[in-house]
DNA sequence: CCATAATGTTAGAGGATGCTAACAAGGGCA
DNA sequence: TGCCCTTGTTAGCATCCTCTAACATTATGG
């Protein structure tokens, strides 16, 4: 359901209206099973959809659509820009976990990418230091340098 | 299911044998549920379990729940000893999102972890400026004096 | 203005996974 | 040996989410 909303309010960003064949595609899903949600959604007041009708989120469903897309913001910009995933696997992977990771996580994650990305230095040198050790095994020379001289 | 391959090969670790009863505790389901879990699991070969004996994991169980066992110890290694996490949280998101993470992420995943947490230096500078980010909201002098020294 | 194409819904089914209630097997002890 | 408690299983049901096939509505354009 949580996929829903988050598609639902990604589509109304892109398009005038959203509609039950838009979604059925961008979430890869037959029609009915669209339908048959959008039922539940309903029901539970976080989305307006009437028969044969646009679909729209009410104020409750932006919410829980923005928090959504916040848990799978945090974990994607995790796995590309520090992890070093491709972009493909990194969505897909932030597309399932997105569901199961808690406020708290969520929370600490976001502030960790910040932390390492606006790093005064740019990229710091270290995160430079973990590709180097995921592709060769070991630690790079230049960082092994870098170490010993901030241990003094 | 890879909740009870992870939990038989655990439970295995503690106990001579492993029973029903047993797995239904850990796992907070009932004991209809295990029956039901474990036979379709001795169908896909991946238990050994006669009626009213003893639980065992074959060759592939045991290598299905060891795989599930990395990614989960390296989400939560990750989530306490990178991000901070509080170990109850921690465990509960490794627990649930270990079914979803890639391949490709869990090693990446794992590398990062080992090359953060085996740094020369012991636990890494940078690191500790993380940390008091998150909780003041802002970056120490300390750190952005350090980086002011390396950006020569 | 109506036929046809596109869109959306209903009905019915199936696979996971969990539950309760009731029954069956096994083990210990008088 | 026989009773009883613990353990495990079966049967039947519920929920979630998806699917296909068939039907209903809406929109389009000749």
């Amino acid at each position: 359901m949580e996929d829903y909303l988050e598609r639902i309010a990604m589509l109304a960003q892109e398009h005038r209206v959203v509609r039950v064949t838009q979604l059925s595609k961008a979430l890869a899903v037959k029609k009915p099973s669209v339908t048959a949600a959008l039922n539940k959604l309903s029901e539970r007041e976080l989305v307006n959809h009437e028969k044969y009708g646009y679909v729209e989120l009410t104020a409750e469903g932006k919410r829980i659509a923005q928090d959504v897309f916040r848990r799978h913001e945090a974990l994607r910009k995790f796995l590309v820009e520090i992890l070093g995933v491709d972009p493909d696997t990194a969505r897909k992977d932030a597309c399932d976990m997105e569901h199961f990771i808690s406020p708290v996580t969520t929370n600490r994650l976001a502030k960790f990418v910040e932390f390492v990305l606006t790093c005064p230095q740019g990229s710091p040198e270290w995160l430079k230091g973990f590709n180097y050790y995921f592709e060769h095994g070991k630690r790079g020379e230049d960082y092994l340098a870098r170490c010993r001289r901030e241990d003094k």
